[in-house]
RNA sequence: GGCCCGUUGGUGAAGUGGUUGAACACACAUGCCUUUCACGCAUGCAUUCAUGGGUUCAAAUCCCGUACGGGUCACCA
């Protein structure tokens, strides 16, 4: 096509492609050093998947002395939500993530190969379409959405395959004349590539994740610049990473059907091919069915849930490095006390088939985690959640400090310590007996023994003649074991095993009536303990509720 | 419908033709320990790798068909 024409279809362009390639030179880096690259969208949504996939990304460039960037992918004007870029920069942030090159706020960048933000990069992508043209590997469309539905629907009705492609990509044909024609008339067009390519001919390409893949070759005119003048994902993920020097390419494997599209775009363009990494998707089991976690249905898809439930960040992180790389959790038991970093991760130990997302392991994973950390750790991260989700909370715990302290400390630096946190958002419920703020609950979870009258007469008794604070933990179980005695029932559990029926019930049974009276829950950490922190005067309070 | 990908217990999975009697972890169950719970310990939990055929002395592992699940066929990414 004339040099004229084409920059009537493109005007304004003021350098060439040999100018963006100088611009951006190949990497000054080790031959196997990884560059890869985070390309969400700005809706300012982070789903797991994109952290999924964030966590391997950086993980590979890291261990291999290499790079990974932001760029964000906004070439769908329709899409653009208001502060996009820092919410997804902030939401990253929570889970310990920045990047090497890319946006570092809504207008500011960091990086030698940007602008990192697709919209801004117009012009790039507008003379490489260019020089397609020029070369005769591209053209303008004027068909409109009518005509293509038109086309469409012929092809569905003798059974063809569906597209724009071979004879069915009409405005291949036209005439430099008619095109001159419909400029004229003003008519809207895009750029489209003039494809060669058949799709009965395999193409064979290596995935790092999948192995080998075959897959026909594409012959559809892919549209590489739209009506607004910006490049569709196709042509700008092939034009970015070329120019951004990206060495594998991570993506989901919804990606993987359009990859003929990307192979083909690599070769007419003459660029190298990168490695392509395809992740399955994360699933869920919805009754009796799998399907990919959703945005609407699965609240625990955007990463937003898991700061609200209060879901430490790295039980996160842990949890997608098991699913991720099948033998990490192995490396991960036997090496607890080393930084992850040390685990060299691979691509080929990613699983193929779709994982289903497994919040009862996160949990698990939870849970461990929030069992090693100190007492005072643990005070400050449930504070900090609380500050943000809990205000009245937060203040509970400011006003109580010392026993929240005290509390968490319960059979905490034992070598088995407790595991009864998996999330900051189930404190509250967990240990709200120990503040006289939040014991308002009179749903007491009697055990045995139910009868209101003897439950009083074992309280008082306790209180009156046998509880001493200043106990060590030894007296005051043995003054348990008396006042059993002196009330029937049995202060040795293997007496009482021997000859039940003797006895009207057994120490533990005694002891669970205080332990309800005292935090109306029949399961809780070491009583003696919750009796220490509550100190005396509570308990008195406390026992007299229960007579009331 | 075309094309592509996948299928090992309730879950994540190990496994790449022969020490696999299918690891390990989570979940579950039972027992022990224990004044509750939690922790811990012990034991159990796929006679079989979606299914049918084939190759082989030998197959979860290789080949073909079938079923089921997923993805994709836009001027969205």
């Amino acid at each position: 096509m004339n040099q004229e024409l084409v920059e009537r279809l493109l005007p304004g362009l003021t350098h060439d492609v040999e100018y963006y390639e100088k611009l951006y030179p190949k990497r000054n880096l080790e031959e196997t050093s990884i560059v890869t690259r985070y390309a969400p969208s700005p809706t300012g949504f982070v789903h797991l998947g994109n952290l999924f996939m964030l966590s391997i990304a950086r993980k590979m460039a890291r261990q291999t002395k290499g790079i990974v960037f932001m760029r964000i992918e906004d070439t769908d004007q329709e899409r653009l939500v208001e502060n996009g870029i820092s919410k997804i920069i902030e939401a990253v942030k929570e889970f310990g993530f920045t990047f090497d090159e890319g946006p570092i706020s809504e207008n500011e960048e960091i990086g030698n190969y940007g602008p990192y933000i697709q919209s801004k990069r117009k012009e790039i992508y507008q003379t490489y379409a260019k020089e397609l043209l020029l070369k005769g590997l591209a053209y303008p469309d004027f068909t409109t959405k009518e005509e293509l539905d038109m086309i469409r629907s012929e092809q569905e009705k003798s059974k063809r395959r569906i597209g724009y492609y071979g004879k069915w990509a009409r405005s291949r044909f036209l005439s430099e004349e008619e095109i001159i024609k419909n400029l004229d008339e003003g008519k809207p067009y895009i750029i489209r590539l003039r494809n060669n390519g058949d799709f009965n001919h395999k193409i064979v390409v290596m995935d790092a994740i999948r192995g080998k893949l075959e897959l026909p070759e594409d012959d559809i005119d892919q549209v590489l610049i739209k009506n607004d003048g910006l490049p569709t994902y196709h042509f700008a993920h092939v034009i970015d990473d070329h120019l951004m020097r990206t060495t594998h390419v991570i993506r989901g494997d919804e990606w993987l059907s359009s990859l003929p599209i990307h192979i083909n775009l690599f070769k007419i363009l003459g660029f190298e091919i990168p490695t392509y990494a395809h992740f399955s998707p994360l699933n869920k089991k919805d009754g009796n069915t799998i399907r990919k976690l959703s945005k609407r249905k699965d609240p625990e898809l955007a990463v937003s849930y898991y700061h609200e439930m209060g879901i430490p960040s790295e039980a996160l992180m842990l949890y997608l490095a098991t699913v991720t790389n099948s033998n990490f959790e192995e490396w991960y038991l036997a090496h607890e006390n080393e930084d992850i970093d040390n685990f060299t991760m691979s691509f080929n130990k990613v699983g193929i088939s779709g994982t289903i997302f497994d919040m009862e392991k996160l949990l698990n994973i939870s849970k461990n985690i929030l069992s090693r950390i100190t007492a005072q750790e643990m005070y400050q991260k449930t504070l900090e959640w609380a500050k943000k989700y809990d205000e009245a909370f937060a203040g509970i715990l400011e006003k109580n400090c010392d026993i929240a302290i005290k509390t968490f400390n319960i059979e905490r630096n034992s070598e088995k310590p407790r595991k009864d946190f998996a999330m900051f958002s189930e404190v509250k419920n967990n240990i709200f007996y120990m503040f006289n703020e939040l014991f308002i609950n009179k749903d007491y979870e009697w055990q045995k023994i139910s009868d209101i009258e003897e439950i009083k007469k074992i309280l008082s008794t306790y209180l009156n003649k046998y509880y001493d604070e200043k106990d060590s933990e030894e007296v005051w179980f043995n003054k348990m074991k008396e006042m059993c005695d002196e009330l029937g029932y049995a202060s040795n559990m293997k007496e009482y095993k021997q000859n039940p029926s003797q006895f009207k019930g057994n120490v533990a049974d005694v002891s669970t009536v205080i332990r309800v009276a005292l935090t109306t829950k029949s399961r809780t950490p070491n009583l003696y303990d919750i009796m220490q922190i509550l100190g005396l005067e509570t308990i008195k309070g406390r026992f007299n509720l229960v007579n009331e």
